[in-house]
DNA sequence: CGAACTTTTGACAAGCATCAACACGTGTGG
DNA sequence: CCACACGTGTTGATGCTTGTCAAAAGTTCG
């Protein structure tokens, strides 16, 4: 561990702790890994869709999403990436990118090589086990972005993307009381909302004079917090809030699922 | 391994040694689990939004789907599920379901709880890394639904949901020709769209007026594959289709991820 | 054979897209 | 330091895609 390497971990095992404890060992091999940091501005692609990918990244700094291109080059968002997130964790395992990944914020990310991170994932149970969980999370929000375009209305996929920012953007220290920097662009909230950017404007004037957020330059401010979840259809638990951290490497896991008990219609 | 269970995983087998072979150590633990089947019908939920989860379900027999429902009661269909597919892999380490599963059509499923998927997942690393796969492919496909709700119109997100299905379907052996019987009505297909059933049923019509395909009761046939999939902007990458198999447990992984190279962006 | 579900069609309404123009903030070069 | 270009945000006018409501025909199954 090269002392210019020391520290840059710290999102990333932050990250893959909350899903589990790790032991000693594990941080020694996370610690030990070999990898490549790289400074990178707003625009370039980091990784492109269809091209072979061969090294999984790791946001240390900045903000990155995730997005896809259909035929008539329109763009959907995918995902969005905060410090400390893995950008493409299935690269690990899947050779073929299909989607893009840009930064939305300059910042640096971390390179590791999939085959480094397999050798780590499948050599350390707890490293699996919370990579496994980071993935299965993903999905998670993936399915809530599915149901946000394909079944609510304007204002409340606004309404529950802001909600998600809010709530995502604590934690990683990134608010300031009711008080968030947008981490997109108006035309990338529609990409991400399935509108157009012209219709997201009017949408967020709507949420401004009803009162529930004011905006300041990029800093969006939520006046109303118990409204925005209603207006925006918002329950965090798609998000999947982790579990409080224990000792031991799978006592995390066991609180999380507790077993014994089948769905009513199932064990009916 | 009780001769009334014996074969009954075989899908589940089939489908995770396409994720790279399984030794026979492999192969006997996943036989060895202890396992409850059960016949469901069409109607009542396997998993249900938001309840406690403490099984893992496969298909062994018939159709099923998950979906999320929205405020005002809507319905998003996010996944389809084909005999020899988990219906809820991320219950091996979840707790909550934050969507929905139902049979779409009647079937047989297995139940394996959590705990037991977590033993084996994690005392065999070719099991882990076939579900780690199996977990990250159905959150590729994820990503192309939310692409197709997000920013195809209409005519579009059908075309591309019927050639999805064509291509899933056939290796399952649930095509003859170029016909298959829809996994789905229409009043579904809208749910899976992000449309109304009214609407679904007028881009069909036009779909049919247009000679790409003809339906005849649930039975649907393609007639021109190119077309459907040139409207559909089709492209059935996402699916990240398999790797032939190979002998050795990490042959499959390595087949499907040779390293030492990385985009041009990064490297650049 | 009848009830319940699914598919189909029509008339009409609405939400969102499109096109166009302008205002604002920021960075850059003359 | 100002002028200018560029990206982003804002607003208006208009139209199309899709939704809503309603009803009837076809299909499935007890």
């Amino acid at each position: 561990m090269s002392p210019i390497h020391e520290g840059l971990f710290a999102p990333a095992l932050r990250k893959l702790e909350k899903w589990g404890p790790l032991s000693e060992k594990d941080c020694a091999a996370i610690q030990a890994i070999s990898f490549t940091t790289k400074h990178i501005g707003v625009g370039p692609y980091i990784v492109r869709q269809h091209d072979p990918v061969e090294s999984v990244c790791i946001i240390i700094s900045g903000l990155a999403f995730s997005s896809k291109t259909v035929g008539d080059g329109d763009r959907q968002i995918v995902a969005l990436h905060l410090p400390g997130d893995f950008l493409n964790l299935e690269h690990a395992m899947l050779p073929t990118a299909d989607y893009s990944i840009q930064m939305q914020t300059a910042g640096t990310v971390a390179l590791v090589s999939a085959s480094t991170l397999r050798e780590l994932a499948f050599g350390h149970a707890a490293i699996a086990n919370a990579m496994w969980l980071d993935t299965i999370v993903d999905g998670s929000i993936l399915r809530e972005w599915t149901a946000n375009v394909g079944r609510r209305d304007a204002r409340t996929r606004i309404a529950h993307l802001l909600c998600e920012f809010a709530v995502r953007l604590h934690p990683a220290g990134l608010t300031a009381g009711n008080s968030f920097e947008m981490p997109m662009t108006q035309e990338q909230l529609a990409d991400a909302a399935g509108l157009t950017p012209v219709h997201v404007n009017r949408t967020m004037r709507d949420l401004r004079q009803d009162g529930l957020i004011s905006t300041h330059r990029r800093t969006i401010t939520i006046h109303d917090w118990q409204g925005l979840t209603t207006e925006g259809d918002f329950d965090a638990a798609y998000l999947h809030p982790i579990a409080p951290q224990g000792s031991s490497c799978f006592q995390a896991v066991g609180y999380m699922h507790s077993p014994e008990r089948l769905p009513a219609v199932v064990t009916a």
